[in-house]
DNA sequence: CGACAATTTGAATCAGATCAAGGCCCGTGG
DNA sequence: CCACGGGCCTTGATCTGATTCAAATTGTCG
C-alpha cells in the first residue's frame, strides 16, 4: 500500500484479488509482531495479504528507518530482486496470507493466468511507488498526513453511523517513517486536523473522518 | 536510474543488457528535448536505453514536479500499469533506444527468454525505487546530492588523467526535482562540496570527483 | 554584441526537527 | 482491585536546515 495521489475517499479502489488462490500452497497465518521475512533473505514465496496488515521496512546503518509500504488485503509483497528480499516484513496485526511460489512469477510455464496476475501486481507496484515519490519529495507535512488518511479511508475505511472511520494499526512512528516525518510532526498534524474539525481521534488507533472533502483538499494542497 | 544507497564509486554496477535485441523492432533514435511518451498515453512499447539519457517526470496540478528517474544506458523505461504510462518521458540528449513490444512482457509465450529479462528489469526497478524512498524521506540535502553524484559516478562515470568525471546532462532544476530539493539548494550544496575540495566543477555539465571516499562518506551521512 | 535562460549567491523566513516534559494507556504483580 | 512501570503519544520551547525572494553572474546562441 502506497499513498497514491488521487485516491478518492468515496470510491473504494478495487482490491485486485488473484483468481485461483489454492494452486501453490494453503493460506498461511502470522501473528501480530511476527516477521514474515528479513532483508537479505532468499525469496521463495510471494504473499498476497488476505486479511490483516503487514509492514515493510528498511534500515539505514545510522538507525534511520524508512517504512517502504504497508501491506493491506489485496497487496502482494515479497517481489524479489537478485533473488533476495530488500526489506524486512512483519505483521502489525494477526495476518492471513496466500503464498505463491516465486517461480510462478518468474516463469509462467506452469500457470499462465496466475503468472499474469502476479506480473500485473508487480507493475502496479511500480506505478504506486512513483506516486509515493511525489509524496515524499514534494508534499508538506499536512499534505502527507492528509493523503495518508485519505488513501487509507479509500482502501480500508469503514462506515459507522454515516461517518467514515479508519483504523491505524501502526504506531505514529511508522506513519512518520512512511511519510518522511518525525513522530512529533505526525502527532501535531493530526491534532491540528482535529482542532479544525476535519477529523476526530476516537482513540489512538481509530480516526473518524468528519469532513472528507476538506481532507481531500488538504491532501492535494489546495492552498489550505 | 534511481539513486541507490550503497553504490560504490569504484565498482561499476553491471548494466543489464538484454540478450537478443533485434526481435521486436529496430533500434529507435530520438533527439534531445523530444518526448518519447506522455503521462496517460497508452503503452505499446517498452524501451531499453542504448545510449543517451532519458528523463521521466510527473507533474502535480499546482505545478510541483517530481523527476521520477533518469534513464541511462541499460535502463528499461515504460512499464505499464493499467495499460498506460504514468510519467512523461523525454530525452536530455540524443538518445538511442531498443523498443520491445509490451506484449513481450505481458505474455511470455512468444519469447520466454526475453520475457524473463524484461520481468527482471521490472523487479530490479522495484528494488531500486525502494532505495530511492530512503533517499527522499530520510536524507539531508548534502547526503542527497552526494549520493546522486556517487551513483552517477558508479554508473556512467569516466576516468580522465586519473580522476573520475561525471556528466550531468540535466539541469539543476531536474536534479532538485529528483532529490526533492530546490535548485538553489542543489547549487549551494555543490558549491559547498567544491569549496571543501571534494569535487571540482569543470563546467555546468561536468563534475570532477577529487575525493571519492569523502564523497561516499557524505552520501552515507557519516557525521561529516 | 545583446538578450535570455540557467546558475549562483545573499538575506530573511519558516516548516519541520530536535530536545525536553508531561500525560495516557495498559499489562503486571502485589 | 489498585499501585506501579514502561511504552507510546502529545504538547511546548527552541533551533536549524532548507525554502523563499531577490539580485548578481555566467553562459549560450542568434
Amino acid at each position: 500500500m502506497y499513498v497514491t495521489l488521487s485516491a478518492d475517499y468515496q470510491s473504494r479502489t478495487a482490491v485486485p484479488s488473484i483468481s485461483r488462490p489454492c494452486l501453490s500452497a494453503r493460506e498461511a497465518q502470522i501473528k501480530a509482531g511476527a516477521y514474515l521475512f528479513y532483508e537479505g533473505d532468499e525469496v521463495t514465496w510471494l504473499y498476497q495479504v488476505t486479511s490483516g496488515v503487514l509492514r515493510l521496512t528498511r534500515l539505514l546503518e545510522n538507525g534511520r528507518r524508512q517504512v517502504i509500504a504497508f501491506g493491506y488485503p489485496g497487496d502482494v509483497v515479497g517481489f524479489p530482486a537478485g533473488g533476495c528480499h530488500h526489506t524486512d516484513c512483519d505483521a502489525l496485526v494477526d495476518t492471513c496470507l496466500q503464498p505463491y511460489r516465486k517461480s510462478l512469477l518468474e516463469n509462467g510455464e506452469s500457470d499462465i493466468e496466475l503468472h499474469g496476475e502476479l506480473l500485473q501486481a508487480a507493475l502496479s507496484e511500480i506505478s504506486a511507488m512513483q506516486d509515493h515519490f511525489m509524496m515524499l519529495g514534494r508534499k508538506s507535512a499536512v499534505e502527507k498526513v492528509a493523503s495518508f488518511l485519505n488513501v487509507l479511508a479509500g482502501r480500508v475505511g469503514r462506515y459507522e453511523n454515516g461517518v467514515g472511520k479508519v483504523d491505524l494499526p501502526m504506531r505514529r512512528a511508522d506513519i512518520a517513517d512512511f511519510l518522511g516525518l518525525t513522530t512529533e510532526t505526525v502527532s501535531r498534524t493530526l491534532t491540528q486536523m482535529r482542532k479544525s474539525g476535519i477529523i476526530e481521534i476516537e482513540n489512538i488507533h481509530t480516526v473518524v473522518i468528519l469532513r472528507p472533502t476538506a481532507l481531500t483538499s488538504l491532501a492535494q494542497g489546495d492552498e489550505d
